[in-house]
RNA sequence: GGAGGUUUAGCUCAGCUGGUUCAGAGCAUCUGCCUUACAAGCAGAGGGUCAUAGGUUCGAACCCUAUAACCUCCA
């Protein structure tokens, strides 16, 4: 059968990932092994995949098919994320298209048509990874919102209840008027800001003078209640008790004094908002101040605001309008350049409103505690460590989890209210009512108690039906689900059989993107101890950030992320597999070198990703030039022809490749164990490439004919096929398809359950010392020839070697012959005059060449260079082994090795001074 | 403002417990080769004040201190 000069991927992606899918080899049932557990960090059912989503995927690919492979049972729990806020809106854009308004729809309908988008696009981004050949098992797919996994949340929801960890109240919240919805202090992203700053006349009520105010927000002037001095602050201290009119709406307010107040900062005193500051808010519940709330739920000025023109104006654009007609009726003093900080929406990317209002809330002090402590005594590992640091000064700083939202698509939380505003809290309706009932007591106790005429008949209280209960409008937080996600997808929550649970949990790596430390980690390690008593995980990988050349978080309003999929088509899965983990430390953002678009213009960046150059990558080049190469090496393999005849020719080449492999195998357990996969990758690229290809099969190619020895064969195709099962984890798809092509297998066999090489006792140290040895001296004739400008295979040579046949290299002399292109090898025991003479280790070498004046001079001078630096090189090590406290404090073996390092530089320093 | 991190070749980064004259990889560059697996390849080469200044040590890219630049998180 002819094959192909170049790899393929495109012919062996599809066919091999139905093969494992057919096989069920990543499905995973409780057994006698030991489990590997990884549950997938869910992406949201709004995504599509991106490059974040590769580089994670692969790294769990990767462990989880190390682990298999290990003999573990290992399983790889998929699955996507509701996404409550970020789906709403998508859900709300698409019916606003059908030309249907989310306000004229009842719950039920909009539910209905969340779940239709859901099922429609919802399990886009799970198809794209199985394109990356994530082996992960299918038949566990979950999803945030299913019935189990909802019920898990209402539960978890009851019982922090029940404890007292959760509480309502009225605060000061993150409001997205864009979505309309309440947020975690998490979900807001601080923005730099060009703002302005304007100040304001406030006049001072009874007198012709004016109190200057600077703020960056005028807009809410119509909320202010009061303004605000700092008492030890001179200039104003004759305003003690006075009043001041604020400008438009003309209402009085007082000027109080507080300490708050930065005396330096503007002009040192201050507007007071309750309603639209977190920090005036706080003022005013001390002074006791009015609280106005001046702006409506989708961010313009509500009637409260006062003044007819301005309502239903959207906040910027009644900013604007403002400072205009404070400048027509000059109480605008002046504006300044200000930079500052905006809160804005970590899904709308509006800007956050702070709004007073009643929400619900989780306490986290004590649930924190266990998740602090097992992380930092590392009974819970991060990898980097680093991110430890990141994780306490958060974990430390903790405030209340504002948890409730204002939407439908979510889990509706299970709070109902009776008719005087009593809250219950149960799973369900029924159970709340029951409740409510129980609270009221026995009815036979109040019957009793009428008929013995305690009581009046009309004293019995009435037991509450179900139209009584009003369940609570708001759904919770999305990461209110997915903090229990290890558990709850191994139905942890549920009544009954926890086989799986018991089984697969804690699970035992987790791997994501560091930006989302507090979000889901931290909540994931306290939903561990506060539900299971145990840890969520053992290790947790975190990612870095993948962003463009230019060093940008790549992102789709900047349109500088490549399109996943168009690279896997470009690269194949293998070769972008291999691009990202290649250079890629835990922990580390990579810089991805795809071009980038000119502008972020639309038609810029339409065009960027018309042009079909657009996904070139290095870095996936790589990773696919690298998939070529074990391609060929399998060519060449499969081309010989075994003849039973000859003689094992190449002992000393195999063993010094299977030593080489052996030394392989254990440092790629020890970077595996500690998490450096690029690492790992990149020492397998090295031995595969540089010590298999470009030197094994170089030695042992058959010269004259196809023919090759059987034993040498057979070892061979050994190595390869350990090399093949070492390589699978990182690039699966060529490796399965090699492993299945190298030797017949039969149906149902598969390199990805294939067992794992374990490194072997055989250490032929002697070949290794040989080979470098003999590489050091074909490096110098191919070195000469280059300097000569010889042909490699045309221009035959002869070496002389100074000394006898009995040397440290005579076993690889064949080689050595065969590497160099040399036509024959003489030793002698004189200086060879007319030669090209070098030195390596203690040995004298001449290539006998017919010179001119110049490459004798070329060959002394390189000669005395050597000389020169070995010279120094004695010189370092004397002053060393000399110094008196270096021998007194270093350790033996160091001492030892710096002797022989002498030894063997003097010896080459004789030889360099022979050659010469 | 608080905390953490980074700074090593033109670029992107390794360098793990301080110990070879230790400075390494890939990409890029240069030179020569279409050598019967691979030009998505082969062979070879050049390229560095390990940010700066001190200190500890027999010995520092690595530990300590200060400085500078950049980045991230928190406020």
């Amino acid at each position: 059968m002819e094959i192909s000069k170049t790899y393929n991927p495109a012919d062996t992606e599809q066919k091999w990932y139905q093969y494992w899918l057919e096989q069920k080899f990543f499905e995973s049932k409780p057994d006698q092994r030991e489990p590997y557990t990884i549950v997938i960090p869910p992406p949201n059912v709004t995504g599509v995949l991106h490059m974040g989503h590769l580089l994670n995927n692969t790294i769990q690919d990767v462990l989880i098919r190390t682990a298999r492979m290990k003999g573990k049972n290992a399983c790889w729990v998929p699955g996507t994320d509701h996404a409550s806020i970020a789906t709403e809106a998508k859900v709300v854009q698409m019916l606003k298209e059908k030309g249907i308004e989310k306000k004229d729809i009842t719950r039920e309908e909009f539910l209905k048509y969340a779940f239709e988008w859901k099922e429609k696009y919802g399990g886009i981004i799970l198809h794209q990874l199985q394109k990356l050949g994530a082996s992960c098992d299918w038949s566990r797919t979950r999803f945030t919102m299913e019935d189990d996994m909802s019920q898990a949340v209402i539960d978890s929801f009851v019982d922090l209840y029940e404890k007292g960890y959760i509480y309502r109240c009225i605060r000061m919240v993150n409001w997205d008027p864009v979505g309309k919805t309440a947020l975690s202090d998490e979900e807001v992203i601080f923005k730099e800001n060009n703002g302005k700053f304007y100040y304001l006349k406030y006049k001072i009520v009874g007198t012709n003078d004016y109190l200057t105010i600077a703020t960056v927000r005028p807009e809410t002037i119509f909320g202010d209640t009061a303004v605000c001095a700092n008492p030890n602050d001179e200039r104003y201290e004759h305003l003690k008790g006075k009043k001041v009119i604020v400008p438009i709406i003309n209402r009085e307010v007082p000027i109080i004094f507080d300490e708050y107040v930065d005396k330096d900062f503007g002009t040192g005193i201050l507007k007071i908002t309750p309603a639209h500051d977190i920090n005036d808010y706080e003022i005013g519940l001390k002074h006791n101040l009015e609280v106005i709330d001046t702006i409506a739920d989708d961010g313009t000025l509500s009637q409260a605001c006062g003044v007819p023109k301005y309502v239903g104006v959207e906040r910027f654009i009644a900013r604007k309008q403002i400072v205009k007609e404070l400048k027509e009726i000059g109480l605008l003093e002046k504006e300044e350049d200000y930079k500052n900080q905006v809160g804005t929406s970590e899904r709308t990317g509006a800007v956050i409103e702070p709004k007073l209002s009643t929400q619900w809330f989780m306490k986290m002090q004590d649930i924190a505690k266990p998740a602090l402590e097992n992380v930092m005594n590392d009974t819970i590992q991060f990898h980097p460590a680093k991110f430890k640091n990141m994780y306490r000064s958060w974990m430390e700083n903790l405030k209340d989890w504002c948890i409730s939202r204002q939407l439908w698509w979510g889990q509706r939380i299970p709070a109902y209210y009776l008719p005087n505003g009593e809250i219950i809290v149960a799973k369900s309706k029924e159970e709340a009512l029951k409740k409510a009932n129980d609270k009221i007591g026995h009815i036979d106790g109040w019957v009793l108690a009428a008929e013995r005429g305690n009581i009046s008949y009309d004293d019995i209280p009435k037991l509450y039906t179900e139209e009584d209960l009003k369940q609570d409008e708001d759904v919770l937080d999305t990461w209110a689900s997915s903090w229990l996600w290890p558990i709850s997808v191994f139905d942890g929550f549920k009544e009954g059989d926890k086989k799986d649970f018991n089984y697969y949990y804690p699970t035992s790596t987790l791997v994501t993107g560091f930006d989302i430390i507090f979000f889901w980690v931290a909540r994931m390690i306290m939903a561990g101890f506060e539900f299971t008593g145990k840890i969520p995980f053992k290790d947790v990988y975190f990612t870095g950030l993948i962003r463009d050349k230019l060093g940008r978080k790549m992102s789709k309003s900047l349109g500088n992320s490549p399109e996943a999929l168009r690279l896997i088509d470009t690269y194949g899965a293998d070769g972008v597999r291999f691009g990202l983990l290649r250079s890629n430390a835990a922990g580390n953002d990579l810089l991805f070198d795809t071009d980038v678009p000119k502008s972020q213009k639309k038609e810029d960046v339409e065009a960027f990703s018309n042009d079909p150059n657009s996904h070139n990558s290095k870095l996936c080049e790589q990773g696919r030039n690298f998939n070529n190469k074990i391609w060929n090496s399998f060519r060449l393999l499969k081309g010989w022809e075994i003849d039973e005849k000859l003689p094992f020719k190449h002992q000393i080449a195999v063993e010094w490749i299977e030593t080489k492999l052996n030394t392989l195998l254990v440092s790629l357990e020890d970077n595996i164990n500690k998490y450096r996969l690029s690492e790992a990758l990149n020492d397998l690229y090295n031995v595969f490439w540089d010590d298999y290809c470009a030197w094994y099969l170089e030695m042992i190619k058959p010269v004259d004919s196809n023919c090759i020895d059987k034993e040498t064969f057979d070892r061979t195709v050994i190595v390869f096929e350990k090399l093949l099962k070492i390589l699978h984890p990182f690039m699966p798809f060529i490796t399965e398809e090699l492993w299945q092509n190298i030797q017949k297998r039969k149906n149902g066999e598969s390199i990805c359950v294939a067992q794992y090489p374990n490194a072997e006792k055989v250490q032929n140290e002697e070949a290794i010392n040989q080979a470098q040895l003999a590489f050091d001296i074909i490096i110098n004739i191919r070195n000469f020839r280059n300097k000569k400008g010889l042909s490699p295979t045309k221009d035959i040579l002869k070496l002389v070697i100074k000394g006898s046949q009995n040397n440290d290299f005579q076993d690889f002399e064949q080689y050595i012959k065969r590497l160099a292109n040399l036509s024959e090898i003489s030793f002698t025991t004189e200086k060879t005059e007319k030669a090209f003479g070098f030195v390596v280790k203690n040995y004298e070498f001449f290539i006998p060449f017919e010179e001119d004046e110049n490459s004798n001079s070329n060959s002394k001078e390189q000669l005395l260079k050597d000389l020169e630096y070995a010279k120094g090189f004695r010189e370092s090590i004397l002053k060393k082994l000399e110094n008196e406290k270096f021998v007194q404090n270093a350790k033996p073996e160091i001492i030892e090795n710096e002797k022989k390092k002498l030894a063997d530089a003097e010896a080459k320093i004789k030889a360099l001074e022979g050659s010469l």
